[in-house]
DNA sequence: CTGAAAGCGCTTACAG
DNA sequence: CTGAAAGCGCTTACAG
């Protein structure tokens, strides 16, 4: 099909390729509609002929517009988040976009490295999710008057705008459909850090104000895992009463408390509840299935592809925007 | 302390306000040893005045190296390359680059749109993860002549050059290992695919040339769960005599097949042993813990990272690079 | 060690 | 519906 270009062929070849001017050719590719039908036939072969694929360099740099998005996350490999951002990357991309993941490993030195990358790049977006940035990120992300999108939680004060869920309402929610199913003693492994704590304190306050005693807990440190269920099961096993439902950060946790429970031979949800957190497929696998809590990633990456695309036109988007979530009931609880 | 800039800075900005030329200010970024220490510093100053970031979009072009790379992988939310993705991210991140990930689920038609992406954005290099491209992609990735490294296997035709592992070896030093260990009826639960199946027939060799029987065997589509290990722990439980062994084709599985068989009142590896692939945090954290088979995620990316620095100053690189790989011996097998 | 100037490959008012 | 031309913000021989 293609000639065996020495050179990559730029808009220019294809243009003398096609008889037309340069201004056409780039106006095949960004207002189709306004080249006449017998042009873009002939634009359309020469860059078959040439096998040219526009410099989007080239193009970002004249249009100020780099049709690129920044995603960072905390890390990847054992991240509850890789399903939002598989379908946020998918739903960007749909819509022409490019996405540099950068990884900031809660170090906020590299977190600042890579905030530079992504501003160097111009990208039209910057999409943090799960991340606490500190002040000195916050203003430089400001000041340089990025787009920026702040997803999974909804803090009080974003950067710019915010789309997710409240996590504390999670936290309240989870209480109710705890007192609903006659769990008495519920025990809570938090996670720490911000959005881990308003999960327990939303708990808790639905919980007492309901009548109940403040739950018993323990905090775990982030990234949550598989091991730590096992080891706060240990913690859970010696308590007098043991509690009667386990509510977890993570559905790792809930995955390493109820492998622990059923090796000590006790009965889940019979003996001990168990609830996760992120509703991961392998919550929805196991035996018994996991009740969790999802979160729709989708919608998420759907509507962080939304308020980019609204801002893109000049439109005023709403600082937050809240995605909801939903307590997925299954055999563990 | 940067000023409240309305528009964002320049070179040219920088350069007037230090009193230098801009060519100067650009050595100062690109070639700083040979920019005079008293200029460097009022460059310094400028910089951090405007809060200059340098547009990359700009350079790029000028300089026709992107400094960007896309890392093509099928699916983060349940990858067994996560690990060295991050890994080979952070390599890369050190040079300088930054990486576009680039999703392809399995589909070829999402494939060449992303690769039309990549190419558009005159990235560096291409790195492809565990990803089989078919013939179009490997047509057009080696007619633009950019850098692809094909990471994770070893074809024995690379589109351009291969950093990995050999699977055929894997599944051969598996078949060693179990027979050292006095295993005799080993079962293999390989994963669909030209890697799954090279693993499979290197175990087959391996073990048949040393005189055992051809062990039985059940394919599994990728991506493998945990949920497909349960299931494929029925089948296994109905032989008669009841494999000794299971090989799986990755560490998802085996917690499959190792849940199901405590549940079922087995003791691992007593009753059944089970070895894993790919190495996964939660191989060592489960109880008994799991044998596996660890890639060095780190070496994998360090290379290719490596690959990349000797072939932008033009250097010979090898076509294939082993990193080999290492079974973990554990608590299961 | 530094500067003047051409050029990278596009986009986009402006004019017709 | 199309073209001529200026400009986006850098890099890099070339010259000194």
């Amino acid at each position: 099909m293609s000639e065996p270009n020495r050179k990559t062929a730029r808009l220019e070849d294809v243009a003398r390729l096609a008889q037309v001017s340069s201004a056409t050719v780039s106006r095949y590719f960004n207002s189709p509609d306004v080249v006449a039908e017998r042009t873009a036939k002939r634009i359309e072969d020469a860059i078959g002929r040439l096998g040219y694929v526009p410099n989007l360099m080239a193009g970002g740099l004249a249009s100020n517009r780099s049709k690129l998005v920044a995603v960072f996350v905390p890390e990847i490999a054992h991240s509850l988040f890789n399903d939002a951002i598989e379908e946020m990357v998918d739903g960007l991309s749909a819509q022409g976009y490019s996405v540099m993941l950068a990884m900031t490993r809660a170090n906020n030195a590299r977190l600042s490295k890579l905030v530079d990358m992504a501003l160097g790049r111009r990208v039209d977006a910057v999409i943090l999710t799960g991340v606490v940035s500190d002040r000195e990120t916050r203003d430089k992300l400001r000041s340089h008057n990025v787009t920026t999108i702040e997803t999974w939680g909804l803090p009080a004060d974003p950067i710019d705008v915010a789309v997710g869920f409240s996590h504390r309402e999670v936290g309240r929610e989870t209480a109710r459909f705890a007192r609903a199913k006659g769990y008495n003693r519920p025990f809570l492994v938090s996670a720490s850090g911000g959005r881990g704590e308003a999960r327990r304190i939303g708990f808790e306050d639905a919980w007492t104000d309901a009548g109940g005693t403040k739950p018993g807990g323990v905090e775990v440190s982030t990234p949550t895992s598989f091991a730590q269920g096992f080891e706060v099961f240990q913690t859970i096993r010696a308590q007098d009463p043991m509690p009667d439902l386990i509510v977890c950060a993570s559905d790792w946790l809930a995955l390493g408390v109820l492998f622990a429970a059923r090796e000590a031979g006790l009965q889940v949800p019979g003996d001990l509840a168990v609830i996760g957190f992120g509703n991961l497929s392998i919550a929805a696998e196991m035996r018994p299935a996991i009740t969790s809590v999802n979160i729709d990633g989708e919608l998420l990456g759907r509507q962080a592809a939304e308020v980019l695309r609204r801002k893109a036109l000049g439109e005023d988007v709403p600082r937050h925007t809240d995605v909801g979530f939903r307590i997925i009931e299954r055999d563990s609880a």
